[in-house]
DNA sequence: ATAAACTATATTGTGCACAACATGGTTTTG
DNA sequence: CAAAACCATGTTGTGCACAATATAGTTTAT
């Protein structure tokens, strides 16, 4: 390999990665306004749709496992959410170590609020239902390549 | 739209988004051990990256430019890796308000022990070149799509 | 020429993301 | 059953990412 197939790798490695990050950030601009809405941030509005698509309270273990964060990230941002009156802790009487997180009749609430933001960010990409479900899969191919 | 329609979007609503957040945040994973032999975040990579590519100094506003960060992550961020003696920063002499980026000679030196990165970072994606490229593409259109 | 508008950078404060470590509860094993 | 291993959560420290604000230099308009 010579000198300039080094350089043009340096500078085509802008690529993929850099795509990744960038349109992570963008997204999340998208959503920062919508989600100014409901008082949340991102990572909160996903621990809410844990919440919200379960019948029973969810442990912070199962949170954790669904969302691929660890508790350094999730105990402060628990923490926050608590103070915001969305949620409630609880230890689990068969296990103490384990806490369970339900939400309150506020967070429960909230989810009506939150109906429309699937659709508007939707709209916001610009893709057909086609399009979308092609690109779905091709991350899925990829997040299952580097798992 | 009744009831169920609303619940089945809100679970649906993991698709794009919390794809492209696992997926950054799962290269990012990836690159960190790389990285870590030279030192280096992937943020601070990035503008390496930028650094490399250039000749000349590049202005911090260029760099923010090229990355899309703005000063109040890009100050420290410059600072740190001034610290670690891979930048100078000097005042552009034209317009006082510019500051200019140069790469110190470790800095430049550095650029060797990059040179395997991008390869490695493609292998682990476990893409076909032709893959690769299509993937781009989608990625490209949608950012195009919500900038 | 000078006030007003604009520009490039820096600073402060909040909230992730994660590594490394601490703690207290639970299970396993000799 | 007691020591060891394991497990769920919490804490601390570092580094982004970004909104909001501050500051000093430059350009524009009158």
């Amino acid at each position: 390999m010579n000198k300039s197939d080094i350089t043009s790798n340096l500078k085509l490695e802008k690529q993929l990665c850099f795509r990744l990050y960038n349109l992570n950030k963008k997204m999340n601009r998208l959503y920062s306004p919508v989600l100014k809405e409901l008082s949340l941030t991102y990572p909160q509005y996903l621990v809410m749709l844990v919440l919200w698509d379960s019948p029973d309270p969810v442990s912070i273990k199962r949170v954790g496992i669904q969302l691929d964060l660890d508790t350094g990230t999730l105990s402060p941002l628990l923490k926050r959410m608590e103070i915001q009156g969305l949620i409630n802790r609880c230890r689990n009487l068969n296990d103490e170590r384990s806490v369970e997180i339900q939400l309150t009749q506020k967070g429960i609430n909230l989810k009506e609020k939150a109906q429309g933001i699937p659709e508007k960010m939707f709209c916001l990409t610009g893709f057909t239902p086609e399009q979308l479900k092609r690109f779905n899969q091709q991350l899925d191919l990829l997040l299952e390549n580097i798992s």
